[in-house]
DNA sequence: CGGTTGTATGACAGTTGCGTGACAAAACCG
DNA sequence: CGGTTTTGTCACGCAACTGTCATACAACCG
C-alpha cells in the first residue's frame, strides 16, 4: 500500500488531506513543519511526500531540495499559490508535480497514482549492481566476485558497466564499440577479445559463462 | 536534446506551442490528429508527447491509452477543460501530467523537465510477447517455452520476431524472405526449412503445430 | 481414386561467427 | 628511460549455422 507523508502547517488542511487520502486507500502520516518532515522521511521513509510551500521555519522549496538530496521519493507540492514562478521554482527544486489548493481529492489521488507508476519503473540507480555472485560498483570503480575484489582494467570495467546498465538486453558489437570506445565504426572482433578477457576474470567457468553470455549473431548480454 | 511531439488539432495553438517549446530549447514536431500522432510516435518516437484531449476522430483518452500501450513515453495532456473528471480519466488512461490551457510556457517546460528527470533512468522492463507457453523477448534476444530458455539461431529468431510482430496474420514466403533475409526474390523453400527447424524447438508437438501454423498456399502465421 | 501441387524433414557441405593464444604497439609509471 | 600493464590486431581452429537438395508425406481436385 502506498504510504504518504503530508507536510503542511495548517492543521485543518492537513487533517482534511489526511482523512481524504486515507479514504482513498492510502496509508498516511502528517507533520506540521519541514524539519519534522525531513526527519520523519529520513527515519521512516514514505513512498510519496506531499508538501506545502508556505511553511514556518524552513520553507517549502528548501524542504523539497533536501528531501530530494536524500532520496528519490516522489514529491508533490500542494500549494495555495498558483503563480508560475512558484510552480517553476518548486519543480526546479525537485518536485514532481504541483497542484493548487483547493484540489479535488480524486485528482490528487489520480496524480499520485500516475506519479507512482512512473517512479516505480525507475528504481534509483543502485550504487551496486549485483549479478549473482558478481558485484559491480560503478562509483567505486570496483568489481567483486564472491566478495573478493577482481582487478579489471579500465576498458573492461567500462564494458562491464555498459552491459550491466542494460542488464538482460542484448547489445550488438557495434553498440558496444560505440558506447565503450566511441568508435563510429571499427573492428568488431575487438569486442570479442575484451569480452573474452573479462570472462576470464569474472566467470567461474569462462568456457561456460553464466552471466556474460554470447548471443550468436546478435551480440552479448549480461544476465543475473 | 529532448524531442517533443505535439498532438493538437487547433492549428494556431499547435503552432504557438511548437514555437514556444522550440524557444525553450526543445526539438519539436507537431501533428493535428491522434492517428497521425500514434503513427509518428511509432515510426520515430519522441522523448515526450503533448496531447490535447479534444481531437477529431480518435479522442485524446484513447490516444493516450494507445500511446501507453506502445511504450513508456512521458505523456502530458494539455487541455482547455479543467474538469476533475477529465483530469482523473486522462491520468488513469496513462498520462503523466495534465495542464490546463492557457498554460505558461515556463511552467510547461518545468513540468516537462521534472517528468523527464523521472522518466530518464527508467530501465523499462523488457517487452515480452507471449503466445501461450511461448515467450519472445526481442530485446533480450531470448525465447522461452514453459519458462525454459530455448536456444534459437539468429535467423530463427528474426523469423520468429517477424511472425510475432504480425501475430495472427498470414505472412507469405515472399514477405518473410523480404523481411528476414532481405532478399528481393529467392527460393521459397528456404523459409520452409527454417520454419521447420523453428517448430522442432518451440512446438511441443512439431507435427501438430499449435502456434506456428501453415496456411497451405498462403504462408505461415503465429497464433496464440 | 490417381494425379498434382504444396509442404515437411533429414542429410550434407560450405560458410560464418566466435574463442583463444600470440604478439606488437601504446600507455602508464616509477 | 626502462620496465610493466594495457590495448588493439591477427590468424587459426572449432563449433554452430545456413542454404540446397532429395525424398517422403499430406492436402487438394477432378
Amino acid at each position: 500500500m502506498t504510504d504518504v507523508l503530508v507536510i503542511e502547517d495548517d492543521d485543518r488542511i492537513r487533517l482534511a488531506l489526511l482523512l481524504a487520502l486515507e479514504d482513498e486507500g492510502y496509508r498516511v502520516r502528517g507533520v506540521a513543519t519541514a524539519e519534522e518532515g525531513l526527519l520523519t522521511q529520513r527515519r521512516e521513509p514514505a513512498d510519496t511526500v506531499l508538501v506545502d510551500l508556505m511553511l514556518p521555519g524552513l520553507d517549502g522549496f528548501e524542504c523539497i531540495r533536501r528531501l530530494r538530496r536524500d532520496d528519490d521519493v516522489p514529491i508533490v507540492v500542494v500549494s495555495a499559490r498558483d503563480d508560475t514562478h512558484d510552480i517553476v521554482a518548486a519543480l526546479e527544486a525537485g518536485a514532481d508535480d504541483y497542484v493548487v489548493k483547493p484540489v479535488a481529492i480524486k485528482e490528487l489521488s489520480a496524480r499520485l497514482r500516475a506519479l507512482r507508476r512512473r517512479a516505480r519503473a525507475a528504481p534509483d540507480p543502485l550504487p551496486v549492481l549485483t549479478f549473482g555472485q558478481l558485484e559491480i560498483s560503478p562509483d567505486a570503480g570496483e568489481v567483486r566476485l564472491t566478495g573478493r575484489p577482481v582487478p579489471v582494467t579500465r576498458t573492461e570495467f567500462r564494458l562491464l558497466c555498459e552491459l550491466a546498465e542494460h542488464a538482460g538486453r542484448v547489445l550488438s558489437r557495434q553498440q558496444l564499440l560505440q558506447r565503450v570506445w566511441g568508435y563510429d565504426t571499427g573492428d568488431e572482433r575487438l569486442v570479442d577479445v575484451h569480452v573474452g578477457r573479462l570472462r576470464q576474470k569474472i566467470e567461474e567457468d569462462p568456457g561456460n559463462p553464466r552471466h556474460l553470455v554470447t548471443l550468436r549473431g546478435l551480440g552479448y548480454k549480461l544476465t543475473r
